[in-house]
This record gives structure tokens, C-alpha cells and sequence, in this order.
DNA sequence: CCAAGGATAATTGTATACAGTCCGGCTTTT
DNA sequence: AAAAGCCGGACTGTATACAATTATCCTTGG
């Protein structure tokens, strides 16, 4: 799964990333580059990449001539996320549902026939990479390239949500019922319940993650006041 | 006005990106990294720094171990780019009105009052910096790390936008008052007139620049079509 | 003559060297 | 003794050197 050929610094920043998220360091905490060059076997180079994508990401702050420091993110953030995603996700349904070509609606019913098949046979597992295809796709027909880009840049941290949803029991085949009734709207080029049908599937999808409670989804950071 | 004391790859970044809208590229262009640097004299450190960078901001598509190409940002762009803040400025004017503090609003406040005395002075020059001002606030009081990220990233290209409206006769008294009546919501915790003015605001501001033509705010870009 | 393959040049990716800046502590002066 | 200034260390910012990858063009065999 994991695409083992990219380039040190988009791996350093996926690493670093990770770690910030999941906890490893605490908030305003100096990342030196040196320090994390050595951790990772890389030189500066890299690392100076990755920090300086983290701070386009908002995950760190830089100060010139300084530093870079943790800036993390915390379950509020999470939930800004959550509240962004699902204003500009039934935007780009109802765009999708409007411009969609073909062979986009073949791929998503392609994707939710095979998710229909991995629920049969009980592979969960399977369908956490179908779930997140189901949305890029959405995401490229919705045909703004700017819609298209800041989702996908916050897609993933939603990967974790996505998961944690699918973890609860009956959630995969609810979810999957909402993806067909996407499918559907957009295949309708019905706009209207296409933005209607993802609003319902992300609320659906956060409220299964919120009776697990956050600390699942940032992954263990202990503040959430901001 | 142009901050002298940036780093190199900031610098870079803004001269880089500066091109590209100005069209001082075409379309698939290659950008390499020598060559840039050698024209700004400076070393492919910060030339690498600026275009990563770009790449983040949708502008260049790097392709690993070939280069970086420009993308560019079309008519259709700028469009796609104006729905987007509709949505977004929209949803943060609508928090702002929730849970702006004393400070933001008195900020907020002193910049109309000296907006108010600019256009009676008629300095309109004075104006498309309030103005910048206004919005930026307006997205802090949102109180949505991630929102203001996404916001404060677009915002770049809607300067020009807004500063060709504010060329427009009777645009600049008619903004001002657009502004009043948003402030005048937050001050009142109207989320829902907060948002209405917001939208309204945006609506004319396009409108005007689309009577003068989306050629001066693409930078003559050529094509709009995608 | 065309296609396949390899040497070579050009360009990016990574590491390292060097320069500039900031911070903390020590000294010195009042 | 307190404050100002200087010095050294640590770190970032920038340039350059080196490695790896890709593109180009020539050669060569069919």
C-alpha cells in the first residue's frame, strides 16, 4: 500500500506529518532539521522540504532564521475540517452531478460494485481504498480545479476519519448505501440531491465517528480547546 | 509597500508566480531550475524552494526527476476560484458573526471609518489595502484555523480582482457601504444577514469586474477554456 | 532505411560546505 | 551589583558539489 518510490522529501514530510498528528510532538516543540535529518538517515535538504510543505499545510510554523514549531492539530481543528469538507464536498457533488463525464460515473460504479462485492465477503479492510477513490473521483468530476486541489489536500486527514467510521459495526454497508445514492444523483444529473446525498453521508460518516470519540481520530493530542 | 527583507525563496516565489499570471509563460512551459536562477542570481536552493512551493498553490505540476511545468490559472480558474470564496467567505462571515471578539470588531470598525474618510478625500488608492484588511480580519474572526488557511491562500489572487472593481466609478462607495452593513451584522451576532451581506458583497464586486472584462484580472491570459 | 541500443549531455535529487543570524553567557564598565 | 556589549555556539539560509535519473543523438545491426 504504501508507495515505497518516492522521493526522500515528500517521505520525510509524510513521515514528519504522521508523527505530528499522532502525537509524537507537543505543541510549539522546535523541529531542528539537523536532529531530524539524523533520525531519518537524510541530509537537511529533504528535511527543509518537508517542513517547509508542513507549513503550507499548516501544520507547522516557520519563523525566519529561527525555526519551525508544531503547530499540530487538534480535535477543533478537526471538527473546522469536518465543517470546511462538508460545505465544499456537496459543492463539488452538485457540480459533479451537472458535469460528470462518462467514464467518471463508469469508474464510480465500478468502485461500488466491487464495494458491494467486499462487503459480501466480509473484507473490510478492502474498502477504506475504495471509499477514499469514491471521493477523488467525485472531487475531479466536480471540474474545479481549486475545489479539486484543496480537497485533495485535506483528504488526508480524513483518511483516518474514514476509517475509524468503517470501524463501527454496519457502517460499511450504510456507507456504501450512500455512495450508490450519490451515484445515483449523479447519473440523474440531479445537482440538487447529489449535494443532498454527500451532505447526508458526511454527517452520517462523523456522527459514527463521534460516538467513538475524537481522540481516535487525532490520534491520542491531548488539548481540543484552541 | 513591497516588503524588501524576505528570504530568497519567498522572493522567488513571488516574482515566479507574478510571471505566471502575468503570462509571461505559456501554458506546459518548462521551468528549469538553472535557468530561473541564473536570471534572479540566485542558487537553485531557493529556485527549487519557490517552485515547490508553486506546486502547493496549484500553479506548476512537478513531475519527479523531470521538472516543473506551468499550469497557470485561466479565466475559468479565476471563476472556479470566485465560487469557492463565495462559499467559504460566506460560511466565515457567518462564524465571525458567531464569535468575533471585541477586538476584531473595533478593528474592523477603524478600518471603515478610515475607508469612509478615504473616499471623501478621494484617495481611492488608499482603499484596496482597507479593503484587503477587511476581508483578512473578517477571516480570523471566523475562528477556523483551516478556513483562514484556505482563504488567506486564495486571497492572492483576488487583490487584483478587487483592485480592478474598486476602478469601477461609485464601486468604492458602494463597497464601503457593503462593508458597513456586514460589520453591522457581526456587531448584531446575525450570522444569517452576516452571510447575506458577505454574499451580496462578493456578487457585485464580480459583477463589476466582469463588465470591464476577465482580461485584467487574468494578466491577459490568452486561453479560458480548460 | 528504420529500429534498437548504448554513450553522452543535461537536468533533477541529495549531500555538504560556507555564510549569516540569533541567542545565551560572560566580561567589563559604571 | 546592574547593565551594556562582546564573544562563542548553534542553528538556519544559501551556494555548490556530487549522485542519480532522464533525454538526446549517434551508432549499429537487421
Amino acid at each position: 500500500m504504501s508507495e515505497a518510490n518516492y522521493l526522500l522529501g515528500q517521505k520525510v514530510f509524510q513521515i514528519i506529518r504522521e508523527d505530528i498528528i499522532a502525537g509524537k510532538y507537543h505543541r510549539q516543540e522546535e523541529l531542528r532539521e539537523i536532529a531530524i535529518g539524523d533520525e531519518l538517515q537524510v541530509s537537511r535538504t529533504p528535511v527543509r522540504e518537508a517542513l517547509r510543505q508542513l507549513e503550507l499545510e499548516g501544520l507547522v510554523a516557520i519563523v525566519p532564521n529561527r525555526g519551525a514549531y508544531v503547530v499540530g492539530i487538534s480535535g477543533q481543528d478537526m471538527k473546522d475540517i469536518f465543517e470546511l469538507r462538508l460545505l465544499l464536498e456537496s459543492l463539488c457533488a452538485r457540480k459533479a452531478a451537472e458535469q460528470a463525464d462518462s467514464e467518471q460515473v463508469e469508474a464510480l460504479e465500478e468502485i461500488l460494485i466491487l464495494s458491494e462485492y467486499h462487503i459480501k465477503k466480509e473484507r473490510v479492510r478492502q474498502l477504506t481504498g475504495l471509499d477514499s477513490k469514491f471521493h477523488e473521483i467525485l472531487y475531479e468530476a466536480g471540474n474545479n480545479r481549486m475545489l479539486e486541489h484543496v480537497l485533495k489536500n485535506y483528504h488526508y486527514y480524513l483518511k483516518r476519519a474514514r476509517r475509524a467510521s468503517l470501524l463501527v459495526p454496519g457502517r460499511p454497508e450504510a456507507s456504501t448505501r450512500e455512495h450508490r445514492k450519490i451515484l445515483e444523483a449523479v447519473k440523474e444529473r440531479d445537482a440538487g440531491k447529489a449535494e443532498d446525498a454527500v451532505r447526508q453521508h458526511l454527517i452520517y460518516t462523523i456522527k459514527n465517528i463521534d460516538s467513538y470519540g475524537w481522540e481516535n481520530i487525532t490520534g491520542g493530542q491531548k488539548n481540543g480547546k484552541n
